[in-house]
Formats: structure tokens, sequence, C-alpha cells
RNA sequence: GCGUCCGUAGCUCAAUUGGAUAGAGCUUCUGACUUCGGAUCAGAAGGUUGCAGGUUCGAGUCCUGCCGGACGCGCCA
């Protein structure tokens, strides 16, 4: 690859000139200001201050050790000490050629393999999941597809809310006021009334609040009857989940729930206890954090002085859990940014506990999605939006804009195509903004099928079937194919040269997504390129365009596509051939 | 009170984490040839990046202080 082989020799001619530099961070990206250049050095000025070197004198010092004549027409130091890189036509071509022959698709697997648990989703048993979970759902699922993509192996886990204090208030309710018809018709929405029912009886009544909370300890004790009820809340639910997850194409290599935890519970409070890690205080069992100062005025609860367990409990055994059967290099966690205390106190919490375990714990955190008054959803109010009922809503706006724009196609083809355009624009439209800020929820926002959406770059996908579709069609001879697939690349064009080397970035991108856990930066690269290839298909006639531009165009054309679907694949969004 | 995050065009948001002239979409206005798909494209308009200082070659980004907001802070998850 161009960017890698350049860093490649960057590093070289960096290291014969500074002793001992950090050679771990990458050094070359992608011109901000295509003016500038096509690719550009990123941390030699860092490296310059790091070292009380002046950075255009160190600038000067890598330039005159580097040989990328080859591939760079020609390298100049620019502003504070960058080194700008303009890329040989030739180069580029070669690239593309080797894409072509599917040698690549514009990136590389990582250097090592890493075994990375992503832990994601995690809704609440016995709430239907809203648009509250749909970022975690989303994200996590998209990060997934980032890693694996890049050679990593991945495995997921749904770790469901299946043992929390909710079971005593569902217990209560399902053995006083339970409706069995209302069960079987929609589950979800009848265990969702029980909770309520009895959460705001517990408001009121003092009484029903300790019943529930005698339901609980029951349950987690093993009692038989609360278990049977706790089995058909947990089966039932997760039947409606799974419909979700097939709608959303999600999929999970596994699905433990905190009762998975429960076994191991009083092991982890018992080591904690015995290292003097936790110890008692008022009736609970805590860990306080007395040298960290971050940490300090937050002491954690492992255990209740009711002797039940918490969500920091289950956390830690998942945790040792996953050291112990699978040793991964890194475990992802995709929550809300309310969670952060937490699992900040988890990790401090396992690094005391497992000292010598090297793994990378990292937090992904996102904003929340907020209701039209600026408040959070929750579901207690009643306000919220079902996921269920959004992605219905997404495919019937679609279905009517491909039932106006194919009116001649079958309906099934029709919903087909409604379906694909509906779910990525959800998909879409939650993962382009930064996942860090808050939004409002906003149907229009999330269904919006023009400007900076999925269906956009869909419809260039589309754009480029057609093409390859009347091509077909108007082929006299069959040998077309191999006549011209052997022929060298020719970009004149300034539209078709700006689209080759926006196609050049796709890998820096991949790498950008997995480093930071960020899928925006995917968006925003797949929504370029839509942009470069419209504004390519726009100037330059692909099929009436004279041999060789005719061919090296189709390759163009080709090659845009495979990014498009390959980009679009990772973020869990279809395409479909035509729409 | 302490901690985390945020404040960018009329609206919704970007800005690859300290880089070069702060970019998109929506909205508004003006245009697009019997052309490979008009779910498209070109152009215009829109900014003292909440305020005031500071750090340096360089700040939307880092530091300090204000103003405004969201979230969190021992028995929820």
């Amino acid at each position: 690859m161009l960017a890698r082989s350049i860093e490649q020799r960057l590093r070289e001619a960096v290291a014969s000139v500074v002793d001992d530099a950090d050679m771990s961070t990458v050094l070359v990206r992608p011109c901000p200001d295509p003016r500038h250049g096509d690719l550009q050095t990123s941390a030699l000025i860092g490296l310059a201050k790091e070292r009380n070197l002046n950075p255009r004198q160190l600038a000067r010092n890598v330039l005159g050790k580097l040989d990328v004549a080859e591939c760079c027409e020609h390298a100049e130091i620019a502003g504070a000490g960058f080194i700008n890189f303009r890329l040989k036509p030739a180069a580029i071509c070669s690239v593309l050629g080797a894409a072509a022959r599917g040698q690549h698709l514009f990136f590389e697997p990582a250097r090592s393999s890493r075994t990375i648990v992503v832990d994601f989703s995690s809704p609440n048993v016995a709430k239907p999941m809203h648009v509250g979970h749909i970022r975690s759902t989303i994200l996590g699922d998209c990060l997934a597809r980032v890693l694996r993509l890049l050679g990593h192996k991945v495995i997921t886990d749904n770790h469901l809310g299946d043992w929390g204090t909710q079971f005593g208030k569902l217990l209560v309710g399902w053995k006083r006021n339970l409706n069995r018809v209302a069960l079987d018709l929609d589950a979800g929405a009848e265990l969702e009334r029980l909770y309520r029912h009895v959460n705001a009886a517990c408001e009121s009544d003092a009484a029903v609040l300790e019943s529930a909370r005698q339901e609980l300890v029951g349950l987690q004790a093993g009692d038989p009857e609360n278990l049977v009820a706790w089995g058909e809340m947990t089966s039932r639910s997760q039947a409606q989940f799974d419909a979700l997850y097939a709608r959303l194409g999600v999929r999970f290599d596994y699905t433990l729930g905190e009762s998975f935890d429960n076994p191991m519970l009083n092991r982890v409070v018992y080591e904690l206890e015995l290292r003097g890690i936790a110890r008692q205080s008022e009736g609970a069992s805590v860990v306080f954090f007395d040298d960290d100062p971050a940490l300090a005025p937050h002491p954690a609860i492992v255990q209740k002085s009711d002797g039940a367990s918490n969500y920091a409990t289950t956390d830690l055994a998942t945790l040792a859990y996953r050291l112990e059967k699978w040793n991964p290099d890194e475990i992802v966690y995709v929550t809300d940014s309310r969670q952060q205390l937490h699992f900040k106190q988890v990790f401090a919490i396992f690094r005391r506990w497992h000292p010598k375990a090297a793994v990378k714990l990292a937090h992904v955190w996102f904003g929340s999605i907020l209701g039209q008054d600026g408040k959070p959803f929750k579901t207690r109010t009643g306000d919220t939006v079902k996921l269920a009922d959004l992605l219905d809503e997404a495919e019937e706006r679609a279905l009517r804009v491909v039932a106006e724009k194919q009116a001649n196609l079958a309906p099934s083809d029709q919903r087909d195509i409604a379906r694909i355009v509906g779910i990525g624009a959800v998909k879409y439209a939650d993962l382009l903004p930064n996942r860090q800020s808050d939004y409002v929820f906003d149907w229009d926002k999330m269904l919006a099928l023009c400007g900076n959406t999925a269906p956009y770059l869909q419809y260039a996908y589309t754009r480029i079937h057609g093409i390859f579709r009347k091509r077909i069609e108007s082929s006299s001879a069959p040998t077309d194919f191999g006549a011209t697939s052997r022929r060298d690349l020719v970009l004149e064009e300034p539209a078709e040269v700006e689209l080759a080397k926006h196609l050049l970035n796709f890998g820096s991108v991949l790498e950008a997504v997995a480093g930071e856990y960020r899928p925006n930066y995917m968006c925003n690269y797949l929504y370029e390129l839509a942009c470069k290839f419209t504004a390519f298909y726009e100037s330059c006639p692909v099929l009436k365009a004279p041999e060789p531009a005719r061919h090296s165009r189709l390759t163009l054309c080709d090659l845009t596509a495979r990014v498009l679907r390959q980009g679009l694949e990772v973020l869990g969004i279809e395409t479909a051939e035509r729409m």
C-alpha cells in the first residue's frame, strides 16, 4: 500500500536521524488540504518538540535521508515542519490496479492480530428495547465489524441485564397481577406493565417494596418457584430481542447475562475481602480507593448489606471469566456516558485483583438520546419510542419513496429495498454524530432520506450498478471482460484523479475508526467518497468514453462500488443493486 | 460542593485529538444540454467557535477564571 510504503521509508529516515525515536505513532496520513499534498507527516513536529529540536530543521534532515522518488512527484517541507507528499499518477494507478486484481481493498490487516471482546447492547430483560438501546447496539456492532475486518479475533458478548433488582419487583407483579393473555400477545409490553405497576406501588407502599426485596433475595438464593418465573420472563424477552437483532443484522457470539455470573459472585467478594481490597462497612462489602485521588471520594459497593450482589460484582465476575476463558488482549465496553464512574471503579478494582493481567480495558461511552423535553428517555416516563416501532416507521417511510420512484417493481422487491434503505437510514443517523454528544430524538432526523444519509451512499452504489447493468446489456462481445481487464488505468480528468486518491485513504480511515472507536470517521469518509463519485459521474462519461478511458473508468467505478459496499458493511448497512 | 462532558452558520452537527483559508446537511434563493438513474448536480447566502485572559511557530481543540447546560457522586443498572 502506498501510504504504508511511504510510512516505512519515513520511519527508516526518521530512525537514521533521531536515535531511539518512538516509532509506534503513525507518521503519515492523508493531507487535510489536498492543495498542499496527498499525504502528510503527522507526528514529526511533536517528535521534534519532544527532542528539543527545531521542527523545520528535523524535517530537512529527514527529507535529506528520504527516498520516495518512485512513488512521489515531490516531497517538500511546509509550514512549521510538515513534509507534504505529492503522489505520482503512475503510483496511484499501480495501487488501483492491484486492487482491481483483488490483491487488496486499500487496507491491510493489522500487523498483529489481537483477541478483543466487545460487550454491547445489554438490554434489560423484561423491558422492551427502546431508542435508548440503539446506540450501544449499533455502535458496538460496528466496532466489532471494523475490528474483525482488520484481522482481529473479535468475540461479541451481550451481557443481558437478567439478574438485577428489577426482578424483585417483576416477581411481585408476576405473582399478583400477571395477565397471561396479554403475556402471549406481547410479552415485552406485559412485563413492562407489571414493572411499572409494582414500581409505582413501591413508591407509596413500603410493604410492597419490602416484598420485592424478599423476592429478589429468594431468587438469588435459588427459590424454585422464583427461578421458574424468572426463566419464563427471560426466555420470552430473549425471543423479542432476537427478532430485533435479526432485523438489525446484529449477531452475538455469546449471550451471557448477569445471571450467568451468579455462581461466581460470592467467590468474587470472598477473594476481594481476603486480599484486603474490599472490607465491611455499614454492613456492606466496600472497596475504598484512598490512594487514588480521582476515585477516593467514590467507594464502590461489591456486596449490599442484604447480602445481594450488584452491578459492580457481576461486572467483576464477568471480567474474570472472560480473562480465563478467552485470554483477550482487550475488552471494549460500549455503554452510555452515565456509567463512566462505574467502569472506572470496576477497572480499578480489577487491577488490584489481577495485578498481572495485561488486558486493555476500554470504556467506549456515548451521549444520551434525549426526549423532546431535553431529558433522557426513561422507561418509567412512558414516553419512550420503542425500537421496533422506530424500525417499522423507517421502513414505511422508505417504502413510500420506493413506491413512487420504482412504481413498476414487484411489491416484494419494493419492500426489500425499503427495508435496506429504512434500516440503513436509522443506523447511519445514529453513527454519524460524534458518539460523545447527546442528541434529541427526532423522527424526521432519524429517518431522513436525503442529504448526508445512508440512502445517499446507497444511491451512489446503485448508480454504479446501473452502469454495469447497461454495459452488460449493450455488450456485443462476451470477451469484453477479459480483453479490457489487463489494460492499464489512465487518470486524466480532475474528477477521476480526486476519486482515485480518495479510494487510497480507506485503510487509514478504518484504522482511525478502530483506534478511537469512532465510526463517524467512516460515515464522513464514505459521504465524501459518494460526493466525489457523483462529481466524477457528472463530468466523466463512462460507457461512451473512448478506450482506454472507458475501461479505466469502469475499473474506477468497480473499485468505488467495492469500497462503498465494504464501508457500509462495517457500519452494518446493506446495499441494494437498485432502489 | 466535587467530578465528567458540552456550548461552533437561522436549525442539526463535523473538524482524524495542537495544524495550513473552521466544513457538511437541513432551510432560503438562482440555475442544470433530448446524456451511464433527477433519491442528483452547480452556484449564492449564512461565523468575533458562549465571554475574558494565558501557553507557542500555530488554539474550536490545551491552561485559568467567569456565564450557561447535561450527566454522575455507598447499598439502581
